[in-house]
DNA sequence: TGTAAGCGGGG
DNA sequence: GTGTACGCTTACA
């Protein structure tokens, strides 16, 4: 027997000898990969009893099932009683135990078939997730094992692989020192830059780790770059990827889309070749995930498409719309992608020119982006995984209700719950029709406004659901009829005031350890913060994604009544403090979901911090107003030719001069240059200055500047973007008009495709006279269009607020003649 | 107005 | 694989 400790990093599962072992791969604390084998573990589920049947017969009957299929026999190993908890209530059941994990959906039709049985429970927790809920394994925290005395060396595993006779986590520390390679291809279509794997060849393929540069490619060309390396041909290049893989040996293969298309289109080409991407370290094929939901799984490497990650947990903190790898450097890492004319690749490889050595150093730059992407990102997979429990490759790909739900199933267990199942086909089309009344969002009167206070709930949605007890169990129950009632018309519901609730439960341990997190984090070192955020981090993002989850159609746990409730409790409670700052004597500006905006006048400040006060007195439970700040100045805007105050739209500045900008089209992407820049002006003198009068003028100056044609033509370009190929467009928009005329011209043109364009005067439809930048004379545009189109309809209702050109401006005389605005 | 289709990221 | 995304925009009936 020899003791290992390690940190475990992925999981698997192997059938052998008609039992199925779990493969755990990992590092152990002095940096070897290894992996260790655990026997001890059996698929199973639960079998429900129909009402007054008896278990014991039912048991007998139920060990005696088996089939064989495809020469495999799947049996059922053992029938056990069992008793949790489903629906609040103590339910019986038969624990049925089965052989290898195929017995499960093999035999699950058959037993749901029998006599005494009423429904099946668990039967799709997947073997391995099973494996560390039960055994209570979190991935990353140090593991350790008691195992065989064996040198390792098992047939076909590339990493040295142990027996265990126990497994256990009882000792603090995680891994958070990973080896990373990232990696990227450049493919070659001389028709254009799509490219598909069934007829483009990879020409070039780069790798980036730590002190490890690589851009191997299969034509020579002058270069000084000293990390090319030249191989004969396409299949060279994969078997040398190959190689390089197994020498780095990586825990996490960092790639930008690489589930989409590096790794297919890799597997798809080596396939060709009659060439294995074996790098699993089970010597297995990296397997490609088939329908839509495309996953390539390395079993022993985790597989990391940052771009996923990055698109559904990091983007709530990002400006940027558009993930693409450029975008997303320039905003994380304050670098671009290298500017290379990629349309010069295959000419240039065709010819086997200099120039090829500018898209190594292209390629090698994607690859060192990805990597430091992923350095950067990789705190908050971490946090995350020991969050929720499961591998780092499971939780990369789960959205947000998948996280809620698998914290759940795990908790399930030591509430000892039964995981509901999840909902059927025509159980899911009725919750998707039905609706949830919202948040409750306060019109505001148009005006500018100053000295404003704003305060909003502190995660108002789960500081409900804890202080109200809602959960499913609580719902209505039994003893606590007629006491208090949800305040939402037209639904009689009520939660249980004696006994606390699965969700409520869990959703403050949550809450609580934020607030501890958060609370270390203030005295913690610099080395350790980045670790302590992502910590605070996935516990926000994980509790507030509970009241989605409630109303979340395919939820195993969901209850549109409860969903239902949080949202009325929230309206209700804003109305309250709305109701309570008007009898103050405050003026109430505004209010959405969960913030309120009071105008002082001439009230001193501390009045309004002594009315939160007063409000937090009465507040239930956890639940509590916070001050968020004071503004100097804020403005608000009607909806156009309207009188009503416009919902989500407004502009504030605080007493450092920090402009905040919400729903104004600033940053929409179909506006020209011009039109953005003035509203951002506009915004700025109103609310810096204070100074409606020269805001108008400014937009008068540049409407005559528009007349008097002395704009440059960079600040007219219309950004769109192609979102089809342009034959299949019907309807024939400005950009597709130009884009189609790109096309005629030889130029290429292609879907994702920002095309912009200028619109030139003449009589014709606007797509007739729309042109690019670069085909227009300075001068050369329809004045007349940025000024009606444009620049007028960003910043009318702005102006309108101080009564400039409110009759022209909004009394829809939109042919006008140019001059008769201002 | 409601529903279906299709896109995102990559080259 | 004890499983298969999702939320939004645009086109079209």
């Amino acid at each position: 027997m020899a003791a290992i400790q390690f940190y475990p990093i992925d999981l698997t599962y192997k059938v052998s000898g008609g039992k199925a072992d779990i493969y755990i791969f990992g590092r152990t604390t002095d940096g070897k990969q290894i992996c260790v084998v655990d026997p001890d573990f059996e698929p199973y589920f639960y079998v429900l009893p129909a009402k007054g049947a008896s278990t014991i017969v039912l048991k007998e009957n139920l060990t005696k099932i088996q089939e064989t299929v495809d020469g495999k026999e799947l049996k059922v190993t053992k029938a056990e009683d069992a008793k949790k908890m489903l629906d609040g209530r103590d339910r019986n059941a038969i624990k049925v135990t089965v052989n290898i994990p195929k017995a499960v959906p093999g035999l699950r039709d058959q037993i749901r078939e029998l006599k005494d049985v009423d429904s099946i429970l668990e039967y799709d927790v997947l073997y391995t997730r099973r494996y560390l809920i039960d055994k209570k394994i979190t991935p990353l925290v140090l593991t350790d094992a008691e195992v065989e005395d064996t040198d390792g060396r098992i047939e076909r595993m590339k990493v040295p692989t142990f027996k265990a006779t126990s497994i256990s986590q009882t000792e603090d520390g995680s891994l958070n020192e990973f080896r990373i390679l990232a990696f990227d291809i450049e493919t070659y279509n001389p028709q254009g830059k799509a490219t598909v794997p069934e007829k483009h060849p990879i020409v070039m393929l780069s790798l980036y780790g730590q002190d490890f540069k690589k851009v191997i490619t299969w034509k020579r060309f002058k270069t000084d770059l000293d990390y090319v390396e030249f191989v004969e041909g396409e299949a060279q290049l994969l078997e040398r990827f190959k190689e390089l893989v197994a020498e780095y040996s990586p825990d996490v293969m960092a790639g930008y889309y690489s589930d989409g298309f590096d790794m297919p289109f890799i597997i798809k080409r080596a396939e060709k070749y009659k060439i294995k991407i074996d790098i699993s370290l089970d010597g297995d094929v990296a397997i490609l995930g088939r329908g839509r939901a495309k996953a390539i799984d390395t079993v022993g490497i985790v597989h990391f498409d940052i771009l996923n990650f990055i698109r559904r947990v990091i983007s709530r903190k990002l400006k940027t719309d558009v993930y693409t790898l450029d975008e997303v450097s320039a905003e994380l890492l304050g670098e671009k992608k290298d500017d290379v004319d990629l349309d010069r690749l295959a000419p240039a490889w065709d010819a086997a020119s200099d120039e090829l050595s500018d898209f190594a150093k292209y390629n090698l730059k994607d690859s060192r982006l990805t990597y430091e992407l992923c350095e950067k990102i990789l705190p908050n997979l971490l946090e995350l995984v020991k969050l929720i429990g499961q591998s780092m490759k499971d939780v990369n790909r789960m959205s947000f209700s998948q996280l809620v739900e698998w914290y759940l199933i795990r908790r399930a267990a030591d509430f000892n719950q039964f995981i509901p199942n999840r909902p059927h086909h025509g159980v899911l089309e009725d919750r998707m029709a039905e609706r949830v009344k919202g948040a409750f969002v306060f019109e505001p009167t148009p005006g500018l406004y100053d000295n404003v206070v704003v305060f909003d709930f502190r995660s108002l949605y789960p500081s409900i659901i804890v202080s109200h007890n809602i959960s499913i169990e609580t719902l209505n129950c039994d003893c606590c009829r007629g006491k208090e009632q949800v305040p939402v018309e037209g639904y009689d519901l009520w939660f249980c005031k004696n006994k606390k609730g699965f969700f409520p439960t869990v959703l403050k341990e949550i809450i609580t350890r934020r607030t501890r997190v958060k609370e270390i984090m203030k005295t913690a070192d610099e080395k350790k913060r980045p670790f302590l955020d992502a910590r605070q981090e996935s516990l926000k993002v994980l509790s507030n994604s509970f009241y989605g989850y409630l109303g979340f159609y395919a939820a195993r746990w969901y209850s549109k009544d409860s969903a239902r409730s949080v949202t009325a409790y929230g309206r209700h409670y804003i109305h309250q403090v709305i109701d309570d700052a008007k009898e103050k004597g405050f003026e109430v500006l505004y209010s959405d979901t969960d913030s309120i905006f009071i105008h002082l006048k001439d009230k001193p400040e501390v009045d309004s911090i002594k009315f939160c006060e007063d409000i937090n007195a009465k507040l239930p439970g956890m639940m509590e107003l916070e001050y968020e700040g004071t503004y100097k100045r804020a403005l608000f805007v009607s909806i156009k030719d309207s009188d009503s105050g416009a919902k989500k739209k407004y502009a504030m500045i605080d007493k450092d001069n920090r402009i905040m900008i919400k729903g104004f089209e600033t940053v929409r992407r179909n506006v020209s240059p011009i039109a953005k820049r003035v509203q951002q002006e506009v915004i700025r003198m109103v609310l810096e200055d204070k100074e409606p009068k020269k805001a108008y003028e400014y937009v008068r100056n540049t409407v005559q500047d528009l007349a008097d044609k002395r704009v440059a033509t960079e600040e007219l370009a219309i950004p769109t973007k192609l979102t089809k190929p342009i034959e299949a467009y019907d309807s024939i928009g400005p950009h597709v008009a130009v884009a189609k005329r790109m096309k005629a011209k030889g130029m290429e043109v292609y879907p994702g495709m920002i095309v912009s364009y200028v619109v030139t005067p003449g009589k014709d439809k606007i797509r007739d006279r729309a042109k690019l930048p670069e085909e227009v004379k300075q001068g050369e545009y329809d004045a007349e269009y940025y000024i009606n189109n444009q620049v007028v309809p960003a910043v009318e209702t702005i102006l309108d607020v101080f009564g400039y050109g409110s009759e022209e401006l909004t009394g829809g005389k939109k042919q006008s003649k140019l001059g008769q605005y201002f």
